[in-house]
RNA sequence: GGAUCGGUAGUUCAGUUGGUUAGAAUGCUGCCCUGUCACGGCAGAGGUCGCGGGUUCGAGUCCCGUCCGGUCCGCCA
């Protein structure tokens, strides 16, 4: 038997007890002839002292960082005690050891502080990971997968597998492909999700669905984002939006109190998607704080039912309001008496390219009630106060204003927002707050290829009030400039997306069960019958052997655990990620194959060479 | 596809207008130390300054190219 007890599981009452312990040796400490060593497991750490009678035996057997050791002892009460660990009032007597195997010095320090960078830790990744908070990172993801499963058993789902070598259907993210050598020419693809599998499960009666599942695209990478990611797939059948909606807000409430022991009892907020858009100026907006946007101007299009005060920055007093399309403003909450410096410094930031807005127009509402901006000779008083009193500014705040083509100042008012928000600590990490957004355009307009593209995915139902309008209209449309106009642009979805902190952390959406409906939405995409049958011939089928009303969700696992780990990089929450470009690091992949591989495939690398 | 920041000791970093022998901390090695737990003290080893080219009397420092890493935009149904 290699060990009796874990280094985290001896306390005062095993005291007298003769143990065997196993583990790394963290560190050792020499203290004239005795010595310290602190052991290591995943369980904790347990101080072993050896006393003078054992140094002739550490002096042919030395003890280095990071070596494996069995260690035999008694449990001892310490003369000193440590309060910061669990252990701390114990030590194991050592009365013999034997070294299991050796180790290199580390790279770095196998420390919760580690002197290691990035790029070291990830190439020895499997050392990083003996570190605590590493170790604490992935606890975390297998407690939130644990509170999924039980809650998700719990309510009837069932884990069923879909395979991971499919077709590839070129809609939507770029597919990593596999090349058949048993079909040489031919490719699978990486599922991007379990889309189409789960649906034909609904056909299937398996009525409530889920698996926690690895997804692979092919796409450029960010902190948050990678080429194969984990989600948490669900599917039900005989469900309205409501019901989904219902079950999986529960979902994400039974994690915040297995996983954070949050009582989250508040009724989950719900805003349509022009409401957060006109609001916030984005689609997950971040409602821990309020800072909602005031539109200054109406503006061109996009939203139905939405109208600017338009009245207060009309006419011909400053051009750059009159002429632009649209005009935004922003309070910033007690800070009028921001510097120069201080204004420059956000101007620069809404000037930098990832923005890419031409500046930035202020207005102090001092505490005396007069104003005081960088538009005072184009505006009067009173006017200025007009503004206040729409974006909600009292004495005291900073209203920041910007003015350009509308969807670019959205997004930049929208960042300016969050960049305000982490400046004035408004978005406290240990808060909490979900929201759901609703009613998506279930079609965005894709300039280069003068179409329509599907903003969920092509197999989401349009608002039922909608569909008369798809089936009605031809979605070819005649004047791109003015694609708007057609009267695709404004079919809403029926679709979801739960936004965590400013975070979306699930989408999904009520599906098409009906063929007719469906080979619409492929026609709307610019597909014909053969490419249709060719893509989708499958689904389709399916759907005229009885299949029944059906909706799902799926949540992004790795994000979702990230920012429960209060984290905003989700590779520390992955036990071996990939690199910005794609790279594992430490396997060095991808890597090039052998030739004999290529012969199998019969496949001939012809690289294009860049022009 | 684009922007931007970085690459100097095992590691994390500093390195002035270009100027003698490139520093610190930590880690590592040796010696001393019987209550440490970020132990302490003394001594020591450790560098193709990512790579290639250029400017210069002289380049870690300036210029060009390239590779690698971070962040972001595009992209991510």
């Amino acid at each position: 038997m290699y060990r009796t007890h874990t280094c985290g599981a001896l306390r005062l009452v095993d005291k007298e007890t003769a143990v065997t312990l196993a583990g790394w040796v963290q560190t050792v400490r020499k203290f004239g002839s005795i010595t310290f060593v602190d052991l290591r497991d995943r369980y904790g750490i347990t101080q072993l002292l050896f006393s003078e009678s054992l140094n002739e035996l550490l002096e042919k057997n030395p003890l280095g960082r990071e070596y494996v050791l069995q260690v035999k002892g008694t449990v001892n009460e310490r003369s000193n005690k440590n309060a910061n660990i669990p252990t701390g009032e114990i030590e194991l007597l050592v009365t013999g050891f034997t070294v299991l195997n050796k180790s290199n010095t580390p790279p770095f320090t196998i420390q919760d502080d580690t002197d290691g960078g990035d790029d070291i830790r990830m190439k020895y990744r499997f050392l990083d990971l003996r570190r605590n908070t590493v170790k604490k990172n992935l606890e975390l993801r297998y407690a939130v997968g644990r509170s999924a499963r039980n809650y998700l058993h719990e309510n009837n789902f069932m884990d069923i597998e879909t395979p991971f070598l499919i077709k590839s259907t070129p809609e939507g993210a770029r597919d990593f492909v596999v090349p058949s050598r048993m079909n040489a020419g031919q490719f699978y693809a990486l599922p991007q999700s379990p889309q189409t599998f789960k649906q034909l499960l609904m056909v299937s009666g398996y009525d409530r669905y889920y698996q926690i599942v690895k997804c692979f695209r092919d796409e450029d990478l960010r902190a948050d984002r990678q080429p194969e990611f984990t989600q948490i797939d669900c599917e039900m059948s005989f469900v309205e939006q409501e019901d989904i909606l219902n079950m999986f807000e529960a979902l994400a409430k039974r994690i915040f109190k297995d996983v954070k022991q949050i009582d989250y009892t508040d009724k989950v907020e719900r805003m349509t998607w022009e409401d957060a858009m006109w609001t916030y100026g984005n689609d997950k907006p971040d409602i821990r704080f309020n800072m909602k946007l005031c539109n200054l101007k109406k503006p061109a299009t996009v939203f139905t039912n939405k109208t600017g005060h338009a009245d207060l920055i009309g006419g011909v007093d400053f051009k750059v309001f009159d002429e632009a399309e649209t005009v935004i403003a922003i309070t910033a909450a007690g800070c009028s008496e921001y510097t120069r410096k201080q204004t420059d410094e956000l101007t620069e930031w809404v000037k930098r390219p990832q923005i890419g807005m031409k500046g930035l127009v202020f207005i102090k509402c001092n505490a005396d009630g007069t104003f005081k901006s960088s538009v005072d000779k184009f505006y009067s008083e009173e006017k200025l106060k007009a503004i206040a009193t729409a974006a909600n500014a009292t004495a005291g705040d900073l209203i920041l204003i910007l003015a350009g083509a509308e969807e670019r100042t959205r997004k930049a008012i929208s960042d300016l927002r969050m960049y305000i928000a982490d400046k004035l600590d408004m978005r406290n990490p240990a808060e909490f707050k979900l929201l759901w957004v609703l009613d998506f355009p279930l079609f965005e307009y894709a300039e280069d290829d003068n179409r329509w593209v599907a903003r969920h995915h092509p197999f989401t139902s349009p608002k039922p009030d909608h569909i008369e309008v798809m089936i009605s209209n031809n979605p070819a449309i005649a004047d791109a400039a003015n694609y708007l106009a057609h009267p695709y642009a404004g079919i809403k979805a029926n679709a979801y997306d739960l936004v965590l902190n400013g975070n979306e952390i699930g989408g999904g959406s009520i599906r098409i069960h009906q063929r007719e409906l469906q080979e619409k939405m492929f026609a709307a995409l610019g597909m014909d019958e053969a490419e249709q049958q060719h893509k989708f011939g499958f689904l389709l089928g399916a759907f005229e052997f009885g299949a029944p009303p059906h909706g799902g969700i799926a949540f992004g696992f790795d994000r979702l655990c990230a920012i429960l780990g209060g984290s905003e990089s989700i590779r520390d929450f992955i036990a071996f990620p990939k690199n910005n470009s794609g790279r594992d690091v430490m396997l060095d992949a991808p890597g090039p194959i052998d030739d004999k591989q290529f012969e199998e495939l019969q496949i001939k690398l012809d690289l294009k060479k860049e022009s």
